[in-house]
DNA sequence: CAGTATCCTTTACGATACTG
DNA sequence: CAGTATCGTAAAGGATACTG
């Protein structure tokens, strides 16, 4: 059985499960992580490729997904300065198990609007 | 090309894959979903096998999933009321896709940990 | 038992300006 | 170019009390 129930007290930890999720399942983790599945990018290209995402937030965003080992941030100096970013081998297994979500939202996405709309029409009778 | 990059200017909508996302990226939604795999359970033992998470927002949460149309909602009057929670053959087929996710969070939780401590060490020398 | 109702805190995120 | 620094907002979540 994962342990995916609730937090182990002993250690004053999530579970593991919980504690990886936690830094993958924010609005842009996956977002970022899918924009380098076809190679490194540097910071204006995910910036591009993601959209609407602020510097501030992609910078943050970058650097825990670099920490949890991810992908990798390489500098090449200035000016200007050129730093690009690659998915670790980690990083790739992830996308791998992520990418069928991703699709399956896609293929899903008419279902579930449906149902939406559905439900906040129930009561309108 | 799936359409992850951004907002879809003209419809005033998240595009569709993070429109479904969003909803399924908190930090229960998941743990929820999971929960009910193996049949269907009472609000009560959600509760329980979830662990840590307060009557409000495990409602809250509920409401939403049953309105993208992963569970439905059966209540048994009471008292006491009985109301029990089960996935749909949508939400079964989106757990299906988001098992292996939190599998492989399990087995790579030891590599990231490790990633972590590194990533904090660097400029402690 | 399965909720609501209130109130409060945290944290993710947004906007904008500035810099080596 | 790729950031930092500041400030502000909004949404998610937590704590607690109450109820049909």
């Amino acid at each position: 059985m994962l342990p995916i129930t609730a937090t182990n007290e002993k250690e004053k930890t999530l579970c593991p499960v919980r504690n990886v999720l936690a830094n993958v399942s924010g609005k842009w983790q996956t977002l970022i992580l899918l924009s380098l599945e076809d190679g490194p990018l540097r910071f204006s290209a995910i910036k591009r490729t993601v959209g609407d995402i602020t510097q501030r937030v992609l910078t943050e965003n970058l650097r825990m997904l670099e920490r949890d080992g991810y992908l990798t941030r390489t500098v090449k100096p200035g000016p200007p300065i050129e730093v690009s970013y690659e998915l670790t081998k980690l990083g790739f297994s992830l996308v791998e198990k992520i990418k069928p979500v991703v699709i399956w939202a896609s293929n899903n996405y008419d279902k579930i609007v449906k149902s939406r709309k559905l439900y906040d029409n129930r009561d309108k009778n």
